[in-house]
Formats: C-alpha cells, structure tokens, sequence
DNA sequence: GAAACTGATGTAAAGCTTTACATTTAAAAT
DNA sequence: ATTTTAAATGTAAAGCTTTACATCAGTTTC
C-alpha cells in the first residue's frame, strides 16, 4: 500500500557519508581519485540505502548510452539468433546493453527503429536485415555496421560471408565428386545472397565448362519450395546428378520430399545445402553444407561497432568471416 | 571532417517557431491541446531542423523508460527466440523498447541484468530462464513475468502451458493408440519442466495401471540423450513399444539413432515428442508432438506486463496458454 | 619561511524535457 | 458593459548526474 518512499539519490549518499555530490561520483566513476578513506565510507553509504545511479541521469549528462540497437527481419530464426547470441556475447562483455527490434522486413518499422539512433537510446546500430531506408544520406556520422546481408548504397563496414566463393566452393566440390549435371535451387530473386550464391555457382560450372548441363530453379528460401524443386527434378530432369541449394532448409525439403518418392540421397542425387543451421546435422541423412560461423560474425560486428563507436575515425571495412564445407551424408562420389 | 554542429533541441524548434519550449512539447506529445495553428507552425519547425526528442532527457523527467528488460538462457534456442519475436510483437505496437539479455544460466550475470529494473533503464523484466536470484525478497513493487519456467519463491506472474496436462494428455495418447509399454525420456534433472512433465507421464501411466511396465530414462533435452537412450532401449528394453521424450531434440535424436539400426519409427516403436520446435514438422518421419504455441506465450505475457507496468495494482495471475497434440508420422496403433 | 606544487574535495552549472501553475486573450453569460 | 468561463500559451522548477573550476590543506623546494 505504501507508496515506494522514493527511490534514492546520489545526494542521499552524499549526505549519509557527509560528503559532496562530486565525490560520490567520483566514487562511483573514478574510486582511484579519492581517498581510500572516504571510498570506503561512500561505499558503505550506497551499501546501505541501496543507491543505484540514475541512467537516464547518466545518459542525459554523458550524452551516451551505452546502448546498441540491433535490427533483424525474424527473431525466430536461428540464423539470425545465433549471430544475435554472439552480439550479446560481446555486449556483455563490454557492458553494453541490446535494444532488439524486428523489422519483419518492414521499411518503415525500420525507419522507427532506427530513430533510437537519433533520440539517444542507442550509441549505434547493427543491421542484420540487409536494408537501410535512405541508405545513401542521413545516416552520416552514425556508427552503424551491417552483417550478413550487405546493403546496397551503404558505405559502412560489413560482417559477412564471402558468399559467392562460399557457392563456388561448394559447386566445385559436387564437380570434384564427379558430378557433371548440376542444379541449383535459388533463395528468393530480391534477396543479395541469393544473388551471390547463385553468382557462385553460375562461376563454378562456367569454369568447368559444364554450365549447358547445369540449371537453375527459383527458389526463396522456405522447406516447402526444396519440395516443390523435387517434384520438378523428377519430372523434368532426371538427369541431374547433384543439387546445390542456397540454403539447409530448401535442402531438407528436397531430401525429404525426394525420400517420399522413394528417391534416395545421396545414392540416387547429391544434395548440398548452404549455412549449416543447427539441424543439418541432426537431420537424415545429415546434409553437407558450408558452414557459416554466425556466434563469430555475431561477435565481431559488434567489436567492429564498439571500436566505430569510442574511436571517432573509423575507415569502413569488410570482414569476411571464415566458412567450412562440412562434409557429411548427402553427397556421393559418381564416376 | 566537421564536428557535428550540436544536435537540435527543443528550444532551438520553440526559437524557430516563435512559441515556448512548453508549447514545443506539447505538440509532440498533447496535440489536441494546441490550436491548430501553432500546431502546423511548430510541426513545420521540427521537421525543419530535423528535431528528436531526447530520450534521455524524457526518461529522467518521466521517470518511465518505456522500455523492458528481457532475460532469456538461450539466444540462440528457437524455442525462446519464438517467445522473444512474440513479445516483441506486442512491444512494437505498444511502442515499448525492448532490452536483452542472455542468462547462460548464471545468476551473477541474471543479477547483473536485472539492474537495469532498479537504474532506470527498463520498467519491468520477462524472465524465460527461470530463475531468479534472492526472488523472495527485493522484487516487491517491480513488474515482472516469468514465461514457460516457473520459478520457485517468484510470487508474481506467470505465463505457460500446463506440462503436467500436456504430458498426461500426450502419454494417454500413446495409450488411446494400444500402447501398453510405455518409456519416458526426462529432461534434465533439476529443470522445473522435465519435473512436471515427468509427473505427467507418471499420473497417466498409473491411472492405466501400467506403471509397471513402463520405464523412465534420464535425458538432458540434447538430441545426443535421445541417442543413447535408443542405444539403452534396444539393448535393455526390447519390450517398449512407445515412447514419450520430454521434448523433440530428444525424440529426434532418438529415431535417428534407431534408424541407423534398422529400427523403424512408427513401425517397430512409437515416439512422440513434446514443444513442436520448427524441425518437427520438416524432419522425416514428421514428429508427433504437442505444440506450445510461443508466440503467443510471449504476446500474453507482454501484455500482462504492459497492464502491470501501467495499473499500479495488478495481482499476479498465472496465464496457460493452450496446447494441442499434433498427430503426425512417429505414432502407430497396435492392437 | 615563502613559494610552488600536489592531492582531495567542494561548488555550481549544464544536459533537455515535462508539467504545475500563472497569465493572457477571447468568447459567453448576465 | 461587466463579469465569468474557457482556451491557448508562457514561466519556471524539477528530475539526477557529471565535471570544469575553485578551494583548501598539506608537502616539497629553494
């Protein structure tokens, strides 16, 4: 019933411990500054009130506030969870705190999240959604860092990887296994990696002059569409040999689509995926796919936002995380 | 090269406007009370020099941060990155920021995180670790929430499915269907859930009065204890015919491992697993499972903390969302 | 013993917004 | 024409912390 007898301020303390403002300040912020005597009174005085300082207060005066602000299209999936659990990691560390938004792929819900930028709430940003409204201006002088997905018009530094090697890598190893009649599953057409995966792969089979062999089917991403791609391999191209799919979970569809038709992998089609989400290798038959070490890129665009952030000049750079062909259950050797 | 030439604020819109800083805020925040005049002017000026409001200086004025603090164990778990894309969800529309932070399960770092109540940075917490440190005493007048795990001593909301029901209702489904010889494979030990849904399990299979032919085998909700509890099923317990793992990662661990020794799932034993994790569905034979709808838990217990942040007296409820079997592939009748 | 210095602490302003209260102006009531 | 009421706006304080600058008391130096 009572109402809460007012929370306490620093002048409280100060006035317990018989001292000024400033010292318990200093106390709080610099103890190397001030007497071990009076340190340790001031101590005991938030002790025993329970003082907290005020961040609002903090922020307002610092002009600061410790803050980042993280923007990703879907929460719900791991992918991104995982990099947001390597961002965390270092946030923690660094005693930063994470505002979280969902953008749902939303220009203007993006738009408003990234107001905290301006209002104050948070230091600067990182971009997980592979879009910045306006890319071009405005966003000047604000520490911002993309990951993931690079974000036409945006001169910032990104966290990512090097998809298209990525593709390429793993086009080449289907080639290296023998295989000549190749198809690949597209993610959707709008979307960057998508683009760079299927660059990749374009690359792989025209080096290996096989490219009149090999197809391309749209995809966007979902489990259902490696589905769809199944039934259509085998009403119209049941000479392909190997599918390289832009990411794990179209592979998954197509291999169990492909499992329902009685169609076996990887002895009757090779099957690779691309990102290694948790349950590639969980799944059976297990997928082969490039691994992308998202706790790693997670970690490292924030330490790259950090340092943007403290250190005023800051040249704008790319970072390509390093990534792993994983080698498991879905693609055979032919002759 | 130029320094930032000082952001505006809101005297430098009242100056422009020809008003006072009052009437400024007021249009931002009370237009209704401004004449529509002096509402164009003032909004013209904003929007000339590009003003924000200055969190922080609202913040320490309003006492309010509008902002809640979020602890979960697992960032990178789908199962609380779903409740996490509910809750932002309702926070996006209440216009509430949300702050988060990851537990790892350890109480100092819990502790640390839960500051942010007492300095002002957020205005109420959703805990989806379930835990809460010294919960008995110093959380008094806070807002707070406690989602899918309860937590012991927490005497304020919360918001779940009833396991103990959902467990009971998913054993006497395996028993609907002929099963006589039932195993459960637990969740960790000192975890609240495994706890309940053990008792679950346990209250179903007595009421049957098949207690004695059923068995319960310790697991961790790691798929690798599913595999090896089917090791220990087919070695030990060739007399099972059913089995209810204490969520999915297990019950997928489990067939996998069965399948790689020629066991058939539903054929030669059934399973069905529990929560309905995205994979579930996609992964073959598709998992029987109960389906907690996460979404909609993070909804719910956001906007019981909105109500709670908002009206000063709000008893504390516990809220369960509902549950529902979902038939699939892993489940077989016999006879 | 005076001057210069060092270390510890205090004083007070600044940071920006909101809001209770006061004032002004215009319209309505008498 | 005077008084009352209502609507619109202004004034100034409060919210809490940090920090530049000032002060004070010892030490050191010559």
């Amino acid at each position: 019933m009572s109402k809460n007898p007012k929370r306490p301020t620093i002048s409280d303390v100060a006035k317990l411990a018989g001292v000024s403002n400033a010292t318990v300040s200093r106390v709080l912020q610099n103890p190397e500054v001030v007497s071990a005597a009076t340190r340790k009174t001031v101590t005991e005085a938030v002790k025993s009130i329970g003082y907290r300082a005020n961040t609002a207060a903090q922020m307002l005066r610092r002009n600061r506030a410790n803050t980042v602000l993280v923007i990703l299209p879907d929460l719900a999936n791991t992918f991104f969870s995982e990099i947001l659990s390597g961002i965390e990691n270092v946030a923690s560390e660094a005693n930063l705190t994470i505002l979280i938004g969902n953008s749902n792929n939303d220009s203007a819900r993006c738009l408003s999240l990234l107001e905290n930028l301006w209002n104050g709430r948070a230091d600067g940003a990182l971009l997980l959604n592979g879009a910045l409204p306006d890319a071009e201006d405005r966003y000047e002088g604000k520490p911002i860092v993309s990951i993931s997905e690079t974000i036409s018009g945006f001169l910032g530094s990104h966290v990512g990887t090097n998809n298209e090697l990525a593709a390429m890598d793993a086009t080449q190893f289907l080639i290296d296994m023998g295989h000549r009649k190749i198809a690949h599953i597209s993610g959707p057409k709008d979307n960057i990696l998508s683009a760079q995966r299927m660059a990749g792969f374009d690359k792989a089979v025209s080096r290996a002059d096989i490219a009149a062999n090999c197809i391309s089917i749209d995809g966007d991403f979902a489990s259902s569409t490696g589905a769809s791609a199944a039934t259509n391999l085998m009403k119209n191209h049941a000479e392909i040999t190997a599918v390289f799919c832009a990411n794990d979970e179209m592979a998954m569809g197509l291999v169990s689509e492909l499992a329902e038709n009685g169609i076996g992998v990887p002895d009757q089609l090779s099957v690779i995926g691309f990102d290694d989400i948790n349950f590639a290798s969980i799944y059976r038959p297990s997928i082969t796919t490039i691994r992308q070490d998202r706790f790693e890129m997670g970690r490292k665009a924030m330490s790259l936002l950090v340092s943007q952030i403290t250190n005023e000049a800051a040249t704008p750079v790319e970072v390509y995380i390093p990534y792993k062909l994983m080698e498991r259950d879905t693609v055979k050797r032919i002759t």
